[in-house]
DNA sequence: CGATAGATTGAGAGTTTTCAACCGATGTGG
DNA sequence: CCACATCGGTTGAAAACTCTCAATCTATCG
């Protein structure tokens, strides 16, 4: 969505192709520039000092990428990760702070954009807090899969986003298939019923 | 910091005051303002389906309040809750978005400001699954206790921060005192050795 | 000084993690 | 095209941390 609304502006384009699992910036890096994703998947982690990783975002086609950092002016607090073979519309800094000032749609664009993440993630925290893992698998199962129909998850990842470790999400799957809410199928997965999935009670154990 | 930097430019005025804890306003709300702190203390909690609470951020003299949603577009994710008696500064939302036009700074006092919150919201989340209570806790002694010195921080405002319950912080706390990195001090403490209290190994069992 | 909100401490329960072993899918080189 | 290597997934059992519940204590304030 950003992106469409910022190429017209932009005088130096360049971009650059990344395979899976490479790392687009590092955490603690300071940040150059700004990425748009023209296509591919890219997730934001973090790793913390005792190994475990955690997975904070994750970007799809025509989103910005390192705008946090670049506003906060801050390094970056965590790692790009491209979870897909990806091509980013690479814009300096300098490009960039010209656009917003002919362009303050940019700038409007991304402190909402930066606003409900920041919404987002303090519900995660309070749902870190609150819900089981159980309950923060299935709400994670239901955000990651409609957000990317098509890409596979890893039990990882999805454990990285709910917060919880691999073995508990392969469990809890095994479960909620018995229950009829999701259908492994190889290593993916498809949702039966999102509103059951949701509204989930767990206290159903088979 | 906020409010000097807007005070000139605001035509009409009106404050309002709280007395402690009073609520602002409502997770749930349309936003219709933004404020600014004049004096006193706010802290923004979210109350989950169970009725646990989480202690989000905390605001004081000349902090903006309830910025997020309004750039957001979102309603109130979480409430506004006096902790001390309080007077804030009123701005309508046309108002804002008049000033907005005219002092383009405010916005990008306002974005960094966001950004900078999203960065800290998302690394609290990586603790919350990372780190145990007890080093949570710690941490959370620091921050709280460096930004407002003066406020008596109850137990349970420093568990609904760190992500815990009152009982362990009491528990951390008694523990953290015998190590003599705080001082509890009748309901209030004090922090004897900062960097010690951040670098804990917390195998320390007496 | 009594009332009340907040703090402490103990013991037991429960979820989730950890460690470990094993299984199955996927993809590549011979 | 098969065989094997590897990565990802599953499942079990035990351990650990934190929470919950409950009883008791103590600041603080009218």
């Amino acid at each position: 969505m950003f992106y469409k609304s910022v190429e017209p502006y932009i005088e130096k384009k360049s971009e650059i192709e990344f395979k899976r699992n490479q790392i687009i910036y590092h955490e603690g890096d300071e940040p150059k520039n700004l990425y748009f994703i023209v296509s591919g998947l890219v997730g934001l982690f973090h790793i913390s000092e005792s190994g475990k990783e955690t997975f904070f975002r994750v970007f799809g086609k025509d989103d910005i990428l390192g705008h946090r950092s670049y506003f906060a002016e801050e390094p970056y607090h965590a790692s790009s990760i491209a979870l897909t073979p990806v091509v980013l519309a690479v814009i300096s800094k300098e490009e960039c702070k010209r656009i917003c000032e002919v362009n303050p749609d940019l700038i409007r664009e991304v402190i909402r954009n930066i606003s409900q993440d920041l919404g987002q993630a303090e519900l995660r925290l309070a749902g870190l807090f609150d819900k089981t893992a159980h309950k923060r698998i299935s709400e994670s199962l239901v955000y990651l899969k409609l957000k990317h129909p098509n890409y596979v998850w890893t039990r990882k990842e999805i454990a990285e986003y709910a917060g919880t470790t691999f073995e508990t999400v392969a469990r809890v799957m095994t479960q909620l298939e018995k229950q009829n809410l999701i259908k492994k199928e190889g290593r993916d997965f498809s949702i039966i019923n999102h509103e059951q999935l949701l509204s989930l009670d767990e206290d159903y154990y088979s």
